[in-house]
DNA sequence: ACTTTCATTTAGACAGAATCTAAAACTAGA
DNA sequence: TCTAGTTTTAGATTCTGTCTAAATGAAAGT
């Protein structure tokens, strides 16, 4: 599964009759670059230091979507929604200090085995939030 | 681990020389007899058919005191807050049509194992949020 | 039962997040 | 370049959640 790509947004963009503006892009690429989980808030935030002018509606036009197309995540932990631009399958890790949220590799977790569930749903997926102290946090505390 | 429970809250409340009120008891015993996973407002409709005075500071108060003191436990999803009264270890299921949000016991996933995550964080715990179409939805969609 | 104390409730003000609107600007195709 | 139709923008609006100060009410002692 593939990453979120400005090529992969402008054909898919294309491909719904919408239009490729330079906010958009923008926010594409800041989604791509940011190493963490950005708010709605910083993601507007970052954009408006390419495009001061850009308002909080375009973003959040874009960051839904995004959304709806697949192509983000949302995430929400500690009281904040976030948006993850790693769409390929993985999990996360949340910790319980900081706050701070980490993908977490799908293949350093176990399969689950999930059993016939009450009603017999058709389970399509699922996610795990791994709980616990980052590398961080587990060194400061100890000092 | 117990459910949430009058008489814990009760005891709770006092071994915090805090005091037990009608609309307290109210909120605790809707979220009992809830099936589903309330939102704020939600639970601040349902004690106003009782309590029609009630306050939105009380609702959210007396919901974040639960959370606090680990009688309820915060879910997100689809856009929402909800709030799920069962604080025994269990997991979730969404389903990606209706957006009912079920317990899952916890015994009926296997459990997981966890390879070293990078920077060796210190890991507490987790939980799984399955995905799919629920039964009802599963249904409808066949007919 | 009465009083006192102090937590709690209330309505409404407030703050922040997210959505909506109508007019202006712009993209992309002809 | 021109045009049609999407998008952007600023600001208004809505919704969630928190805060405040005044009024209320629970619980313990009398």
């Amino acid at each position: 599964m593939a990453k979120l790509h400005t090529k992969t947004v402008q054909a898919m963009v294309v491909s719904h009759g919408l239009k490729m503006t330079p906010q958009r892009r923008a926010i594409v690429e800041f989604l791509q670059s940011a190493i963490a989980h950005p708010t709605a808030d910083e993601v507007l935030n970052a954009v408006n230091r390419k495009f001061p002018m850009t308002s909080r509606a375009t973003v959040y036009n874009t960051l839904n979507w995004l959304k709806g197309e697949g192509m983000v995540r949302e995430v929400y932990e500690g009281g904040f929604v976030r948006y993850d631009p790693n769409t390929s399958d993985h999990h996360h890790f949340v910790c319980r200090h900081c706050g701070k949220v980490e993908d977490i590799e799908c293949s350093s977790i176990s399969a689950l085995k999930i059993c016939t569930l009450p009603g017999n749903p058709q389970i399509e997926g699922y996610e795990v939030t791994v709980r616990g102290l980052c590398a961080n946090c587990r060194k400061k505390k100890k000092s």
